[in-house]
DNA sequence: GAGGCTACCAAACAAGTGTTTGCTATGGCA
DNA sequence: TGCCATAGCAAACACTTGTTTGGTAGCCTC
């Protein structure tokens, strides 16, 4: 809970909206959107409600904050596992598929916010917002799924979706320990690799 | 939005309480289930939300029969598909996906209600009585996996998952026209069937 | 035609919501 | 020493929420 912060009773600069941001990461992601209020964000980081204005002009702009920080992960991590990676097409999207998934499941709060059926208890107005944040991201999974030697008749725009699918919803059933998140990324494009090889 | 409601003004039995389910279904799919107060659902069927608590006893009653109703519509659905197929257990999945995506996608409001990750925004003490009903239908779908020709080494509960992942997940980006429930589930088992064929 | 059941109205209740406002203690800088 | 931005407190505002309560019009039955 308590990041590194300095002090925690220091007039303390960018650490205490730093503060917020966590405790509303994991306020949301417990507690959706809509179930925790500003008291409650406030409340645990010591403030009162009104002065959280002081540093987010509204809830709605608190929760694109986090969300902002939560796709930033994502892209930090794939972009680390792509650099590590050889030609080979499918060790390119197993990794990339491993990266993701280990945001997903073991990435802390702010990544279980990214999720877009998450995404729709938020206010409507924002989606747009939201959306085009999110969409950035997916393009890296695109350009990984065109290299891949794929049978002629695959709908590569279905194959992305399906893995997709597969990859985000086992933020439904995932339980630490069983399953790592290497293991699943493994298991999912080993089902599907046998297409063209 | 109307059903076939008998008269609106009528002093009516049972329909009074249908088109306060169908109501309801339709604002907790549109606007999730915070997002619904129920002076809207109320409103909705002309009835002050007062009255509403003749027909249920609590908004919560209210999304538990909502939910039900949601379920029955995927088991009848799939339990009618696998009465009309043959032997093939490819072939048996295959409908049954597609029986499956016929409802996620085109079996209106009280279906999108069912999701897990639409769950997730109920007030947590629902949860089991939620989740209790959704597992005996996804048992279904572990028989049919249970009895297909998989490779050794394939890890039958990670299809299980894999396979739920890719159509619960169309809900995201499905959008009328482009391809059938069908299609979709063709294409999904296609992708994943060269396995030990 | 009296009683009772059904289905609903009308009005309030207490609690919680996001947000605004006016004010103040602190610390750095000139 | 005086000034000003920072960071937050204290208290209220206007509104919405789920729910309860008391009453009542219409119908069916005996």
């Amino acid at each position: 809970m308590a990041t590194t912060a300095p002090r925690p009773e220091a007039r303390g600069g960018e650490s205490r909206r730093e503060a917020l941001l966590d405790a509303a990461a994991a306020m949301f992601s417990a507690k959706g959107y809509d179930g925790t209020s500003i008291r409650d964000i406030a409340g645990a980081v010591g403030m009162l409600p009104g002065s959280l204005y002081y540093h987010f002009k509204s809830k709605e702009d608190l929760l694109i904050a986090v969300y902002r920080k939560g796709v930033a992960r994502f892209e930090a991590a794939i972009d680390e596992a792509l650099g590590s990676t050889g030609g080979d097409p499918w060790q390119a999207i197993e990794a990339a598929c491993a990266a993701h998934l280990s945001i997903l499941l073991d990435g802390g709060d702010y990544a279980r916010i990214v999720n877009p059926e998450f995404v729709r208890s938020f206010p409507p107005a924002m989606l747009p917002t939201l959306n085009a944040e999110r969409d950035r991201y997916e393009r890296h999974f695109e350009k990984l799924i065109a290299a891949l030697p794929l049978d002629p008749g695959t709908d590569r725009w279905l194959f992305k979706v399906a893995l997709f699918g597969s990859l985000n919803w086992s933020q439904t059933w995932y339980r630490k320990g069983r399953y790592s998140p290497y293991d699943i990324a493994s298991a999912f494009i080993g089902m599907l690799r046998q297409t063209g090889a």
